[in-house]
DNA sequence: CGCACCCTTGATCCTGCTCAAAGAAAGTGG
DNA sequence: CCACTTTCTTTGAGCAGGATCAAGGGTGCG
């Protein structure tokens, strides 16, 4: 188990790993981001039996997860690299809805499936639970069900926060708080928070944002030229003035 | 019991009726929204557990449930009436997250309190659930947690699809899919679903579209002009080609 | 090295916003 | 019940933020 502390040295396609037996609990330490993981919390007892039902996997950039629709036989917990969340529109505009990293959940879904489509963006490893075994564990241990709710509750609460951002900032404000966020995020993982590693593209930035390429590319030029960031490569960007990033970004 | 089913004649400002046997269960057999309520499908015992800690409250128009930022002690579902819920900007800038009408449940909040602020729109009826007594039923009666979490997801879903309008479509489709959103919350509830009800203003409706009133008013004119819509009163507005609207909307 | 893809920058356009004014509806007080 | 105020809605004129169209430069991979 201890490779999985290890940064993947060019893990291109992994096959999928059989499950093994302390797997979930045991993943869950390894790559230390228990404290955001689905099983984050957990009692050893449920633990154990989460891991009697997780399937590991590895895949490569660009691999789908499912589609919008599928239906949604599967819960994942992404444990290294990120994935991309989108909606698409008849005509090929894209939404992207989310993008998660190391210790995310993903798959809740309502009657009609999946609500969109899964992609990953970089090479990802993560766990995988069939939701009808899932949903036999809550009848047993109602603290994963509890778990579940707290998980939900906690994206509501970001895609409120999106919706203000599509409905109501500007493309500046946007990029700021998209910028802030990453930051923020890469913090709460024990990681530096800056510099900011942004594995998706400037397309991705665009579809997640509301904006074009050309404007998500024309609004960092704008900083970068205002002293507010540095571009130390196209996927990692430094905040030199937080501080004014924050307040261009707007509470 | 019985005047439940009355419109209610002028209520302005009713006080808080105290809590009542047969609340829960009996109200929302009352108020014929069963299907949608956080109640539904539940077991007697546990719509007996639910009435116990229920308070039924009344509001006038304009009131305000809670403010963003609040501690989150109570979860609601409306019985009557239409309550909006927002986040604000610190220059004033609104995004309006949801409209709910009767039968809708709102009050999950995060560890930051509600995430959002929730207004009346008209008089409102709800039910007021302490969650303090409800985390304690649910260590009792998980089944009324794993409503929960069925409430959770939809909402989230409802979510990911509004990030989909506010970033990728265009003012002409926003409306029209508002319209066409609206006819069919009616028709789930039993009423007509054509004409649609606006119980909110141009305001309100252009905070939620991420568009000005101007522009709301403007879409409207042309969907009249266009015969698509024709306006019966400022609240009240008839599907004329719903096909076409659908076309308009984009899947 | 060459190809494909991604990113940046410039020029121009257009959707939706801002500013402004007048009409309609609804509440308020005499 | 009516005059008055306030709020909401509609419409017009002009503007601008961000989109579109277009071209060139980087970067990474085979």
């Amino acid at each position: 188990m201890t490779e999985l502390g290890q940064k993947l040295p060019k893990p291109v396609a992994m096959p999928t790993r059989p499950r093994s037996a302390g797997c979930a609990a045991a993943d869950c330490a390894a790559c230390e981001v228990r404290s955001l993981t689905f099983c984050a919390g957990l009692k050893p007892e449920e633990m154990g039996r989460l891991a009697a039902i997780v399937t590991r996997l590895n895949l490569a950039a660009r691999q789908m997860l499912f589609h919008e629709g599928d239906s949604a036989e599967f819960v994942y917990n992404v444990t290294h690299g990120a994935v991309k969340l989108y909606k698409l529109l008849p005509d090929g505009r894209r939404q992207i809805t989310g993008f998660l990293l190391a210790g995310d959940f993903l798959g809740l879904a309502g009657k009609d499936g999946y609500s969109y489509s899964a992609e990953t963006i970089s090479p990802v490893e993560l766990c995988r639970f069939p939701r009808r075994k899932l949903d036999q564990l809550f009848v047993v241990f109602p603290g994963l069900e509890h778990q579940l709710l707290g998980l939900a509750t906690d994206e509501l609460v970001a895609a409120q926060d999106q919706m203000l951002l599509l409905g109501r900032r500007t493309a500046a404000e946007k990029v700021a708080s998209f910028l802030l966020r990453l930051s923020e995020r890469g913090k709460v993982r024990g990681q530096p928070g800056n510099p900011v590693q942004l594995p998706m593209t400037r397309g991705d930035i665009a579809d997640y944002l509301g904006l074009t390429i050309e404007t998500v590319s024309r609004t960092l030029s704008q900083m970068r030229r205002d002293q507010l960031i540095r571009q130390r490569s196209l996927t990692e960007i430094e905040l030199t003035a937080v501080e004014r990033l924050a307040d261009l970004a707007q509470g």
